[in-house]
DNA sequence: TTTAGCACTTGCCTCTTGACAGTGCTAATT
DNA sequence: AATTAGCACTGTCAAGAGGCAAGTGCTAAA
């Protein structure tokens, strides 16, 4: 078995192999052949000895033909081995340098840091970015305000304890006065005022009662809360590079599967597909849940400034994609933000 | 000349083929012959005299050809004189009756109808929409408002007269009270409420000397208030039906046209190609300004809430789009928003 | 254990071919 | 004068044939 080597710095021939595979294939997106591989990476051995280890690799699930005789293309075991003990940690230097300079501005919340960052690396990668706003988990009401814009309308605005906000414009009832509306909201604040987002709902349920004494149209307050947060977590999404997975040869010749993805990033399912086990998660290829996704892979990434987690960004492309450079992006992009973070305290 | 009839009811034979090789080309996608136009059309006439027109119809400009043993299709001047003289105003039950039951909810604001009316439309006619928000023209500050975070950092949310809020999370420098910061806010909120959007940013550069008698960090609040309001236009827009153009013929086997239209979706220069001319506008191949869109059309439509222009609709599609259909829908979709507007007020 | 050698497989490109859908033109018909 | 029948011609498309390139597996020798 491959991986009881995984302690071991050097690799075995059949590991050096296999990765060589991968980095080749991930570059070219052609199969590989022996000769290939003894050619361009100057390996000691002839196409003989390579074939016969590519045939045993083969056995073992690493690698995959096209046809009976083409050259070998990772599977997905491949790519997870490859991901778990082989890839190494250089960073593309001129991703490196784009991503140091975009923070060196400094002008910029760090949540557009992020942004900026992910449509970087999206270019650069030729994969699709998305940018998760804060989680409602996480993130805490902080209070509720409401500015009056003519005598029948107004706007509420929600503020969480990490400055995002939400806010929704609705008409104000006829026979009620702003003063009553401003002293029943400040009610309100007090009473919510640290709550997560993801219970706020549940929490002005209970206000309910105290509502219906001191307010005609609490059906309606009750309503615009409900319908604004349950928005919240849908809004603070920000896709980047569409354009860009076009480029990948994948999709060259297949609209159908574009549209698969394209579609998926419409969708709220899109949501379900990105884990939030790990702080940095590989899902490749049929570890999906989307059956869509079978042929793609999404590495996702909590970002946390000090101990907050202010969002998650997620990466999604074919399963070819250079794991080694969007993971090290990733882990360079986390540190970043975190030195960041502590600049502005100091 | 055919135009010559356009105060005429009735079309004249050419008119009449011409109509009937847009709306069929329009559902096929596949050139349009002699036989097929008088087999599905039931035309009265031999399939040499049907020839001899779409000859002469050839010469005057309106069709073209694919290749010389092809059928015909219609050039852009013929889908301009189609779009100008020939659509007739029947709007597909199907879409009307689900843009209707949007508006029937009520449970919205204007901007959310518009949003949900243009994914219908967007899903019924394969075509990509965009929702444009509030012109920074017409649109008015009401008002700043600050809410504190914590010791060192706040939120500043603008407001403007129709409820749209933007807002910027901001560090508080050392040395500067919450106090000293609320009525510097408030001294600036006397002075713009009112302004429109797009003169704030020069509003507020005229406030300076004062802010800078007043406020320390004065540099700081004016660079947030600027960064905030180039932000304003950018942010307010939503685009549907990315997926869906992808059903359309033209572009199954050309991926390259497709990330030319999406990457034109991603960027800023889209602005550009939105014309903001009358009150509905259609630009047809060539007639937009940008050369990615030569085989493109689109169709603009300001939506106007009573006498207030709260936005602008787009839609864009390959040139054989349904340009009857589309119309209408707009058109409905316009009516719709300001009989709600009436029911509102009343 | 490694390698040289060789027969074999497959994809891909090009070329050809025939069917097909459409045209323009001419001559006949209304 | 307008319409139509008839026919030769043209370009597309799909299917099939042949050749080439890249790759394999296996056997036997080093």
């Amino acid at each position: 078995m491959l991986k009881e080597v995984m302690n071991v710095k050097e690799y075995n021939r059949k590991e050096r192999i296999l990765k060589l595979i991968v980095e080749h294939f991930v570059k070219t997106a052609e199969p590989v052949g022996s000769l290939t591989l003894i050619e361009k990476y100057k390996l000691p051995y002839s196409s003989a000895t390579i074939r016969n280890e590519m045939a045993e690799l083969e056995n073992l699930g690493y690698l995959e033909k096209t046809h009976t005789s083409s050259g070998r293309v990772p599977s997905a075991k491949g790519y997870r081995y490859y991901v778990d003990y082989l890839r190494d940690d250089t960073l593309d230097k001129n991703l490196k340098n784009q991503i140091q300079t975009i923070f060196d501005s400094k002008s910029m919340r760090p949540e557009d840091l992020v942004k900026h960052s992910c449509e970087i690396i999206s270019s650069m990668t030729n994969l699709v970015s998305v940018v998760l706003g804060p989680d409602s988990e996480t993130e805490r009401m902080k209070n509720i305000q409401i500015v009056p814009l003519d005598s029948s309308s107004a706007v509420a605005i929600f503020v969480t304890d990490h400055g995002y906000v939400e806010h929704k414009a609705f008409v104000i009832p006829k026979g009620i006065e702003i003063k009553d509306l401003e002293s029943t909201v400040s009610l309100i604040n007090d009473r919510i005022t640290g709550t997560p987002i993801a219970s706020v709902v549940e929490k002005v349920n209970g206000l309910k009662p105290i509502l219906k004494e001191r307010f005609v149209q609490h059906e309606l307050l009750y309503k615009t809360i409900v319908e604004t947060f349950v928005k919240f977590a849908v809004e603070h999404v920000s896709i980047y590079g569409r354009a860009n997975i076009m480029n990948q040869p994948e999709f060259k010749n297949d609209v159908s599967k574009l549209k698969n993805l394209i579609s998926l990033l419409e969708d709220d399912r899109m949501f379900d597909c990105l884990p939030n086990e790990n702080d940095i998660n590989v899902k490749i290829g049929s570890e999906n849940d989307e059956s869509v996704l079978d042929d793609m892979s999404i590495v996702t990434a909590n970002i946390n400034v000090g101990n907050n987690n202010c969002g998650r960004i997620a990466l999604i492309g074919p399963k070819r994609m250079d794991y080694s450079n969007v993971l090290n992006a990733i882990e360079y992009l986390q540190q970043l933000i975190d030195d960041f973070n502590d600049e502005e305290e100091g």
